[in-house]
DNA sequence: CAGTATTGTTAACAGTGTTTACTTATTCAG
DNA sequence: CTGAATAAGTAAACACTGTTAACAATACTG
């Protein structure tokens, strides 16, 4: 079989995800055309239907994948610091931010996809995923006596919020920063946030 | 001139931005059709491109309207406890989070159009006049002796960070919880935020 | 090797954003 | 008050899009 024209693409599915990826990086999601990148693929504009149901679908997986690997990410770097839940909070929450700063278009289609779009459960089981990791290090931290005797879904809620937000205000150009200084001063960010802010007495 | 069928609309352009606002409400931005719309509203389908020069200008003049009303609601709670920081602080958020519940299809506009589809120098008007509010508020609670000495940048960010998460995480579906249940758990996050995370020694 | 399931293809439908050329009201000088 | 300039509407067309249906080529399996 020669490697142009052939009939069947083999593997497909894969190909229509990378270079979704690739496009949306430069372009953003809102602007892929599913015939667009099917005419890239070299494949017909009927041929991705084969593989996902929806234009929707696509991007689901997409979402999907980036949860898998950012909960990687996060679970790697919670194990490298287990004995110091400080730390291990404030390095997970770094790598997340990182996450996001290097993937900040699949970041926008992991969340802002929930209720009218999609499935939602395969959604659901990402964000449930990634919270499990925030508990873990919070629940340590609790027992070992290092942390204030918040509820520790409200430290989970406060800590999630925090990072997603700077996440967000970062991808969506609100905050102009490049990588590092974002990086750096959200090390100076957890520091106000494990310090408190208002004054004990 | 008779109420209906007369040629010139009288004021379109708010009439589309009023039924854009409500279709949003219902079906998200994303599905918003100009052509559809423009239908609704009785009107040919080229009418629109004589007061939105694009799809985009009509949903960026949604976001900017929406920024305004926002800043309107935090400097009027904001002025409410002006003698009080903390609780201004507090308030503000609360109010932030209140707005972004209840126009949760405006707020996801006006975070979310920056880069690639907009003017962007309307949306960061928008974005600094928030941040104004809520550094004005700061200063003040460091004058006041009643916050600890942090870089007041890093405490606004922190702020604003932990706002917008909370309020994008509830929008997005993923924290699920009704509106008063939200808005109380908010009150006890700001008490951990306030109090700090970790012991001091 | 036959037959079925998979994975492609082409053609069509309905809908979209946007532009162009045209028409109708409104406004506002003289 | 009239008439020209302008603002605000219209219809028709272009080039797209997502999606489906009917069909064709390949791959797998008994």
């Amino acid at each position: 079989m020669s490697e142009k024209s052939r009939y069947h693409h083999g593997n497909l599915r894969a190909a229509l995800m990378q270079g979704a990826t690739q496009f949306i990086r430069l372009h953003g999601a809102e602007k892929l055309s599913l015939r667009a990148l099917a005419r890239e693929v070299g494949v017909s504009q009927a041929a991705p239907y084969r593989h996902f149901q929806d234009k929707v679908a696509l991007l689901s997986a997409l979402a999907s994948d980036g949860f898998e690997r950012l909960g990687e990410r996060m679970r790697a770097t919670f194990e490298l610091h287990q004995q110091d839940p400080q730390s291990a909070l404030r390095e997970v929450g770094e790598e997340y931010v990182r996450f996001a700063l290097s993937n900040p278009e699949i970041y926008r289609l992991m969340f802002g996809m929930k209720a009218s779009e999609f499935d939602a459960s395969e959604m659901q089981v990402g964000h449930t995923e990634g919270y499990c990791i925030l508990e873990q290090v919070i629940e340590r931290g609790l027992e070992m006596g290092m942390f204030q005797q918040h509820d520790a879904d409200m430290i989970a809620k406060t800590a999630w919020s925090m990072v997603h937000g700077y996440s967000s205000l970062l991808i969506d150009g609100v905050l102009e920063l490049d990588e590092t200084t974002a990086l750096s001063q959200f090390q100076q960010m957890a520091a106000v946030w494990f310090n408190g802010v208002v004054n004990s007495r």
